[in-house]
DNA sequence: ATATTAAATGATAATAATTCTTAAATAAGA
DNA sequence: TCTTATTTAAGAATTATTATCATTTAATAT
């Protein structure tokens, strides 16, 4: 999934390993359900129950700072984050508070063309974010936690 | 801007009319700047010296459940919101935190026909909203307060 | 391997945003 | 006007996040 071990990403962008870190960082890395500061930490105590929650939020900024992570934004006050730094988009649902990646070359490819040729007057570009919100409208049968929709086509 | 006035978009929702939410509804509409619940508190008691903090989140969150305004998420943890309804997506800045109202037709057709042909499986979707993140190259000559790139072509 | 040093962590206090509670006030309809 | 269900005000309570600072630790040079 992911190009390198989390031990190699925090070298390369100059941090010191420390288990908090590799902690979070994999955790981060092995959820995709965009988890918020605290489910984070919930995960991370089920191994290593000492550590702090401020630690949890100084290690989550630092990540931010360096790009290895990104902040998700939901509608609600509670911030999410995601590991994946390739472009993808997110469907939101209002039901349960998900948020769900949603991989679609084409649609990127398209958005990126259109904001090629057309120029916001005033206005530097630098990201194009897809919040696509809706509903899911499963059958219910599988797992509860994890809509893995990760539809890369 | 609006094809109501407050009052009447208040009934139509089967609300009470209540100077307060008057004054809520009324501010929002008459700021292109997604102000956050504190930011309309301060401009609502300007006039209106009274009204009491949990009163405009209330409001807010009941307007938001009609369907009268929309929550904006930013990137940070401050709820703002939007009382413009037609389809339009969002630039936002990191240095100021700024959101601006970008209304591009040709662009909400494009996703809307691109979606329209390609279903997401799995998901019903309602709503697309794009963030559109990076600077204002603005020569900054013109006032602090209110960005209003409407850009409608 | 050890010492050095800057950086990171843990514990906790502080702050900020939001929600809850309840009594008093008020809008809408009889 | 009177009645009643809603709404508001005030402040307490909760929750999320940030700041502080003493202690510990990772990286580097010895």
């Amino acid at each position: 999934m992911f190009e390198e071990d989390a031990r190699n990403t925090l070298i390369k962008h100059g941090l010191k390993v420390t288990p908090q870190r590799l902690a979070v960082l994999e955790t981060l890395r092995s959820m995709n359900t965009h988890p918020s500061t605290d489910t984070i930490t919930g995960v991370i105590r089920e191994k290593y129950p000492h550590i702090a929650t401020g630690t949890v939020y100084k290690i989550l900024e630092t990540f931010v700072e360096k790009g290895m992570i990104k902040r998700v934004t939901s509608d609600r006050d509670i911030m999410r984050f995601d590991a994946r730094t390739e472009p993808h988009h997110h469907l939101y649902t209002a039901q349960s508070g998900q948020i769900t990646d949603y991989f679609d070359d084409e649609l990127t490819r398209m958005l990126e063309d259109y904001f090629r040729k057309k120029q916001i007057p005033g206005f530097h570009l630098e990201e194009i974010r897809l919040q696509l919100v809706g509903n899911f409208t499963d059958t219910g049968t599988d797992d509860e936690q994890g809509h893995d929709s990760r539809h890369h086509k």
